[in-house]
DNA sequence: CGATGCCTTGAATGAAATCAAGGCAGGTGG
DNA sequence: CCACCTGCCTTGATTTCATTCAAGGCATCG
């Protein structure tokens, strides 16, 4: 799980980051740009199981997801794990971990990723002289929160079967729009039916059949280690849910 | 449910502020103070059971909470409705509306609250001349999202013993600190057990019967249309939880 | 070739939902 | 003042959904 995270110094500058190229972000101003270039201090690779960030731990770091998929979590004691959220190209990491730097929860990689690492100690500068890339950053925290309010209205209320549906079609939607840079068409979600137990707060054989019974009505396929999504429409109508129409999003 | 709020032109002048007297919270700087002085466009009264906001209306304002309590929450087509968080002294309301100010969640008095009204427009110029307080902002949405992921933990991965325990011991902990302005000691949580059950996304009956055992172990007590906490040391233990130490905490 | 990780399935058990009543206080209208 | 309602809490019986237990299959990897 926790292994050794090569950090090297910036490879990729700002100006050609692969997220600038995507359509669904918004664009930097040069003296953005600039600041920001300057804001990276180095970047970070990690292999699927590594881990990113560690509840407990003290983190003066923020990072930006480049490439790749992570995910979000919490665990009790007892080792119960509860995956919080899904980590795609351009979410910030580590903002809770406000003042005490003290982080509430970990991180670790779905797939290998890359991530831009920031000095958390810099952010007042960010603030200070750069009040756009501030409310940014208060964007993708509120943007964060109100993905937060769906998924506990989803495991508070909905049965197995639309919790299943809701969060396969919530992270295809998620791809969509920023999942794989490069790969052109939909790759395959990159999970284990763990994740997905984990997620909706099941246990492992009861999603397991749930995800059989999506399969067997055709609505998706289940794969090596991830899952296809067949007809999105149909998870939509099943889980009660549509994507938010996004326009344009910002990144730091 | 939604009922006329009454509006008002600001009758506490933030210097009279009820919330800067207490302890937990952090002193403004005379300019800063100003400012929000100059932000705050009106102070609005809501009684219980009154909409604050409501999912999927446009509401170009913020609101901080003065006094009082309430509460967010989510419904789904067919009625089922999930608690998403608490709302008491010094919390933000509606940030997460953000750019097509569409709330994604519906808000809701639980007792007769008073809120400050800001204009979300100018939130730009706040972000423009006081760095402090846009950073004040962000450090609120990160509370309210670390909140938001132990309320995932809790549903997803406790039992509803443990989950009702979280839930009382949590609010309690926040009414301590922010809770019962002048009321001095602690008063109980103005609650009913369906609030409890939307909020554990557990059903009413199975609710009922939890908090009856907890009751039964001397843990609460359960009033008219409240719940006292009796001890908090042994809610803490069932919950597994305790709440963090917060140091200062900023406010709008 | 034995391990290990991931998916699958059936059977037994348990936790929580649903169904069905009833109690009790406070509020209202006859 | 009493009769009736309404909102909130309580309790038992039954049913449903999800967990746990137990196995097995099937790739991949050292």
């Amino acid at each position: 799980m926790a292994n050794p995270k090569p950090i090297y110094p910036p490879r990729v500058p700002c100006i050609r980051c692969p997220i600038r190229r995507l359509e669904s972000f918004r664009d930097f101003s040069p003296p953005e740009l600039d600041f920001v270039q300057d804001f990276k201090v180095a970047e970070l690779v990690a292999d699927p199981g590594n881990s990113i960030v560690v509840e407990g731990e003290r983190h003066p770091q923020l990072y930006t997801v480049l490439t790749g998929w992570g995910f979000r979590y919490k665990i009790l004691e007892d080792g119960r794990r509860q995956i919080l959220n899904y980590l795609l190209p351009g979410d910030l990491i580590g903002l809770q971990g406000n003042i005490m730097l003290e982080m509430q929860h970990s991180a670790e990689a779905l797939t290998k990723m890359t991530l831009c690492v920031f000095e958390r100690e810099r952010l007042m500068t960010m603030y200070q002289h750069h009040p756009s890339l501030a409310y940014d950053i208060t964007w993708l925290a509120a943007r964060e929160e109100s993905m937060l309010d769906e998924h506990l209205l989803s495991i508070g209320r909905r049965s197995a079967m639309e919790r299943a549906a809701y969060l396969l079609v919530f992270l295809h939607s998620r791809a969509m729009t920023t999942g794989n840079l490069a790969q052109g068409k939909s790759t395959p979600l990159p999970l284990t039916q763990q994740h997905v137990a984990d997620t909706l707060g099941l246990s492992l054989v009861h999603t397991n059949k749930t995800l059989r019974k999506l399969a067997d009505q055709g609505l998706i396929r289940w794969l090596d280690r991830g899952c296809e999504i067949v007809d999105a429409t149909g998870l939509h109508q099943i889980a009660q849910w549509r994507p938010p129409a996004e326009s344009k999003r910002p990144f730091i």
